[in-house]
RNA sequence: GCGAGAGUGGCGGAAUUGGCAGACGCACUGGACUUAGGAUCCAGCGGGAUAACCGUGGGGGUUCGACUCCCCCCUCUCGCACCA
């Protein structure tokens, strides 16, 4: 047969998914002896094809599960589908369907995709969030969260995308534009469901410190900056002549002396009893409204000008009792803290700036050490300093004021300390069709209701028509909106908004460990076993939105005693993207690079080993045609060395036990190099996750073998040192390219499966070698070389290194100082000039 | 501005963490085998008059020895950014 003599892909790569299937080799269960790990990529959107993205995402993943199978653990390797969302309902409008149909066809064409490349999968945990199996347990999670009170409704300005047609999440919206089509962001009041991610706001910054073994340094740090957790206090100041107190937060409550003036953010809810009877009334409404009406963007840049206006009014300082004259400034951000700002225009830029526009007072109340500070400064001095101007405070050290103020305000009832975070309440309700429905009955007698658990789920029906503008079809379904009250019986009508798709992908990790489960989310002994995920691998554009959102639902769960882990990802690995061109590939740029049509080039193992050679997991990974033909050559180089060979090879195992006494100096040369790969692979692959290198290592290996096969002529033990060696490459090399090195371990005559089989060990003896390379350096200079016996003594090796002839020409005319010597390794031997 | 990361041949990338800079691969050059080669095999491949020497973004320093450690500077990528 043909197949026998070239290495055909397609061919042996179908037979051996089959054979896997067959087997069932990658099933697994929580009842078992062996240590758990859990390795888990971040699930695909079904889109319609797969990508080269994901390719470079799954089989790293895959490499991590076979390898960790390898080492002896129940490995869980799960799959499914992150279904609901928005391009869904797009195609349905596009083609007169239900988002359902375009979504499960997707679902099974991209599974075939990924069974084309052979990734190891429990497939009997597959999973899609758009099947009520799967979202009757997301309701009756956002049930539990209400009795909680983890759940809130809420009247609010959100964020509107005005091209997807809903609100998104403050994680949603970057830099003032919506994360999936790029649209700027409007400000629209609705009443909206939020979870109370902020109750968990210390937790969630707290823990991170506790995956900073695990997890990229950046990510921690983005999520540090996104929870943005300061410390300060909360003042009054009693508003002049009106019954009215206004609360600010600052962190420098020891410039309190120091405020001048009060700054408004327009939206305030005070500014329009302040303006109310003021002269200027119109003109401060007309500032209101253009600041107010600007966008996110242009709102928050650094580059707008400081404006603001006078209110007429006066709050009083409640320290000093000073007159401070009230603005309104468009700088002031009615979300962060109280909306209000006591301007210290000494000890912080912005009010200075703000301060010299409208001619407001300058009073320096903290005294840096080196230079002494006027009024007249032009920038602001915001370090520690010795306190001035403050009454009896006058000469303490800033930082000891700090304390001294607060407890003084404490003890007055004008203040308090606080906490103020950046974390808002995260808003999960969608004015989209293809969510999850939220299980809210709104009864005209009783208010929101929630359904009743044996109500659940509360499905999607399937009979709905998306309308051609883009909108939800729920509030016009009547078969839909029509339920009667489940308290009172009365007249009821369903909630219409979906929940954020991003609830979906918080806890599917956890519906993993027992997917089919109808009774319950999943069975706690079996999410006890799994869980925590010990490997995570996936996108840095998670790096806040999911991986956030995530954790805080596993504190959640946990709280309501369904989960007993802390965090849901032990250790994360966030893959660089697949570039081609330097570019991200893409549609509109025409430089993406279809998986498919490389799989039919040149099979699945090819395109595997190549995104994992070309680069290391962390880092970009730029596309070449020409370094994918030079992987596909190595594995054909592979195919012929086997084939070659395959007539006196026999099954020894790798890392075969041989006498080494009995070996030739060609044979124990062979066996060194292959016990030294296994070293550096095994170091490569389990503890640094670098494929790359490994890779490059089996490569070292294979062109060693076809050095000693030549070389080695007919000498007594070339078969056991062959066999050992090329089964040591196939076995290190089958997590990255299963199927060649499953199909040539089996023409090697092994009567069971690479995937079942033990990560080699290697024999620290066989590293020794009778003859070492040592380097020999002149005052740091590579001067000479030269082999000799690995157990020489140092005084010898001295020796033979100052009589070397290279060396001796280099010492010439010179003063020996002295030489270090390191053993197996160097000589360097300084010299001064005479 | 703040935070994280990077800078090494023509290219992707290595370097046991202070000890032969450029592993492995791509591209390229020469040769062999060939009716043919875009298959395969062998050899070469940082620069340089193939000699000295110079070379890991630049400049200093520590050291017998620095891609690696310390100080200063430059460039690039990503994230956050008026956060009170």
């Amino acid at each position: 047969m043909v197949m026998n003599n070239r290495y055909n892909p397609l061919e042996i790569e179908a037979k051996w998914q089959k054979q896997w299937e067959r087997s069932q080799n990658f099933l697994v269960t929580h009842r078992d002896h062996r240590p758990k790990y859990y390795v888990l990529e971040m699930f695909p959107y079904p889109s319609g094809r797969i990508h080269m993205g994901h390719v470079r995402n799954y089989s790293i993943g895959d490499v991590v599960a076979r390898l960790k199978r390898m080492q002896g653990f129940n490995v869980i390797h799960p799959m499914g589908w992150d279904a609901f969302g928005l391009p869904a309902e797009n195609a349905a409008i596009k083609n007169r369907t239900h988002p359902a149909k375009w979504t499960y066809e997707n679902i099974s064409y991209m599974k075939a995709e990924l069974r084309k490349l052979g990734y190891s999968y429990d497939w009997t945990r597959e999973l899609a969030t758009c099947h009520p199996g799967y979202y009757k347990w997301e309701q009756l999670f956002f049930l539990r969260f209400m009795e909680k009170g983890l759940v809130y409704r809420k009247k609010a300005p959100v964020n509107w995308c005005p091209e997807c047609l809903t609100v998104l999440a403050n994680e949603q919206v970057e830099a003032g534009v919506c994360w999936r089509c790029d649209s700027v962001v409007e400000k629209k009041e609705l009443a909206q469901w939020f979870l109370r991610i902020t109750s968990y706001a210390e937790e969630l910054l707290e823990c991170l410190d506790s995956l900073s073994h695990g997890w990229p340094e950046r990510v921690i740090a983005m999520q540090k900056n996104w929870i943005g957790k300061s410390t300060g206090m909360e003042i009054d100041f009693q508003v002049e002549g009106l019954n009215r107190k206004i609360r600010v937060f600052t962190t420098r409550h020891d410039t309190l002396f120091g405020a001048t003036f009060m700054s408004l953010a327009p939206e305030h809810e005070l500014v329009q009893e302040l303006i109310k009877d003021s002269p200027d009334r119109e003109g401060i409404i007309g500032f209101i409204d253009n600041v107010t009406r600007m966008d996110r963007i242009s709102r928050t840049s650094e580059n707008l000008e400081k404006e603001g206006c006078f209110t007429g009014k006066y709050c009083l300082n409640p320290v000093n009792g000073e007159r401070m004259p009230i603005f309104i400034a468009n700088f002031v951000l009615v979300e962060y803290g109280t909306g209000a700002v006591m301007a210290v225009p000494a000890h912080d830029q912005r009010d200075l700036e703000f301060a010299r526009k409208y001619d407001l007072p300058v009073k320096v109340v903290v005294q840096p050490e080196d230079i002494s500070l006027q009024a007249d400064m032009e920038t602001a001095y915001s370090g520690a300093g010795t306190m001035v101007n403050s009454g009896q405070f006058d000469g303490m050290f800033s930082e000891n004021f700090k304390e001294a103020i607060a407890d003084y305000l404490e003890h007055e009832g004008l203040g308090k300390r606080t906490v103020n975070f950046r974390l808002r309440d995260w808003n999960i309700s969608r004015q989209r069709f293809w969510g999850a429905p939220i299980p809210i009955i709104y009864c005209e007698k009783c208010g929101p209701v929630p359904v009743p658990e044996k109500d659940l789920p509360v499905i999607l029906p399937q009979d709905a028509r998306m309308p051609e503008d883009g909108r939800s079809p729920l509030p016009e379904l009547e078969s839909f909106l029509n339920v009667s009250c489940p308290v009172c019986g009365g007249v009821g009508r369903r909630e219409t908004d979906t929940m954020d798709t991003f609830v979906e992908s918080s806890w599917y990790f956890a519906r993993f460990t027992d997917a089919r489960n109808d009774n319950q989310p999943f069975d706690k002994e079996a999410a006890r076993y799994w869980l925590p995920v010990d490997q995570y691998i996936g996108g840095i554009e998670h790096a806040i939105l999911h991986l956030l959102y995530s954790r805080f639902f596993v504190k959640a769960l946990r709280d309501l005693g369904y989960l007993d882990i802390d965090e849901p990802f032990s250790n994360l690995l966030t893959q660089g993207m697949v570039l081609k061109d330097g570019a991200k590939m893409s549609k509109s740029k025409g430089n993406v690079v279809d998986p498919d049509e490389m799989i039919n080039k040149f099979g699945a193992d090819t395109v595997r080993l190549f995104c994992l050679f070309a680069s290391p997991p962390e880092k970009d990974l730029e596309w070449s045609d020409s370094a994918i033909e030079g992987a596909f050559r190595f594995l054909n180089r592979l195919w012929r060395l086997v084939m070659e060979l395959l007539p006196e090879l026999r099954p020894t195992g790798p890392c075969a036990v041989l006498d080494q006494d009995f070996l030739s100096e060609g044979e124990k040369s062979l066996r060194t190099k292959e016990h030294e790969s296994i070293q550096k692979i095994t170091r490569d692959m389990i503890d640094k996750f670098q494929f790359n290198t490994a890779i490059a290592g089996a490569m070292e290996l294979v062109n060693a073998i076809y050095q000693s096969k030549d070389e080695l002529g007919d000498s007594p033990n070339r078969c056991e040192v062959l066999s050992s060696a090329i089964s040591s490459v196939l076995t290190v090399l089958s997590p990255i390219t299963p199927h060649v090195c499953e199909e040539l371990w089996t023409r090697l005559g092994y009567d069971y499966p690479l995937s079942q089989s033990s990560w080699p060990r290697h024999d620290d003896r066989a590293l020794l070698r009778d003859e070492v390379l040592v380097v020999i350096q002149v005052n740091g200079r590579l001067r000479s070389k030269m082999s000799v016996p690995a157990d020489i003594s140092r005084e010898e090796l001295r020796r033979l290194a100052l009589n070397d002839e290279k060396t001796l020409k280099h010492i010439q005319g010179g003063d020996i100082i002295k030489t270090v010597i390191i053993p197996q390794k160097l000589v360097n031997i300084v010299v001064k000039n005479r």
